[in-house]
DNA sequence: GACATATAGTTAGAGATCAAACTATATAAT
DNA sequence: ATTATATAGTTTGATCTCTAACTATATGTC
């Protein structure tokens, strides 16, 4: 009679546990990188230095916070952080006064790349002991949640 | 010649490509379900509040920050505020004088029904746009990440 | 051109989280 | 029995994160 219910609430506890996995493994993951990687590097600056790295250009505090999904006051945190270390420096926009521009610097370079070189083990590790198959498995089912997620804000 | 290294290189740009997408669903999940949720429930109170429900029965601080995976002071602050709320009372542990015992009160069954209920339209919104395969065929690939790296920490 | 509105970035105040250090009690070793 | 070690829980101090409020500059309207 309320086999529709039923279903509907089995769907609801499916989807919560899948959140409940995810969240689970994110704390796993981050704490052991952070643990691992030198010099106290945080995700969050690893993260941005790893995105300044690949895009190659000067960035706005505005496009990184969008980029990253983050609150204004958390990338200003962010890259205040990354300045004092020396990892990035920040000028203004000469096209906006109101307006800044961030960009890595050597330093901030040379640290990434110690970071990605202090990770390789454990995600060796990974790969080896599980197979590269669990990852690439799900991967497109991640990005199409995420994708959605994104979307639907 | 190095396709080894090569292969190695690459694996490691998956995984670390895979817990990317962990952290982002993690945080547009977590964000969308505080921003759901009644009375400002933030998800580490309504875990705990759940967890209580199913187990029930009386847990000491301890036994929950080890089910939860977060540190003993992360715990002592989330007791203190859920007890704040009157949704959980402390008591002293009669077989341990150093021990105390957490037990879920009526008001926080109550906030945790209330929540849930919130949540429902959201995670049902969920399944219907993206399909319930998606979430229960990830599933286990997750479980096995998470355990491998709750045994290996 | 003057005024209203929007945007860039920061500051202030709050909560979650952790590691390290601390207190109190329990258990083990001798 | 005394002493050493281990465990339960809290406090302290730090970082990350957010929302709300603030300053400064840009843009759009009249």
């Amino acid at each position: 009679m309320n086999s529709n219910a039923e279903k509907t609430s089995d769907d609801i506890v499916a989807v919560f546990g899948f959140f409940n996995e995810i969240a689970i493994i994110e704390q796993l993951a981050r704490s052991r990188m952070e643990r691992t990687m030198p010099d106290g590097m945080k995700m969050p600056h690893f993260s941005v230095l790893n995105h300044m790295v690949r895009l190659d250009k000067k960035e706005s505090p505005a496009e990184l916070a969008s980029a990253f999904q983050v609150a204004r006051p958390t990338m200003t945190n962010t890259i205040q952080r990354l300045e004092a270390k020396g990892y990035v420096t920040v000028e203004p926009n000469p096209a906006d006064g109101r307006g800044k521009l961030v960009l890595i610097t050597d330093v901030g370079r040379e640290a990434r790349q110690a970071a990605i070189i202090s990770l390789a083990p454990l995600l060796s590790e990974l790969t080896e002991s599980l197979g590269i198959g669990l990852f690439t498995g799900v991967k497109p089912a991640l990005e199409e949640v995420r994708k959605y997620m994104d979307e639907n804000r």
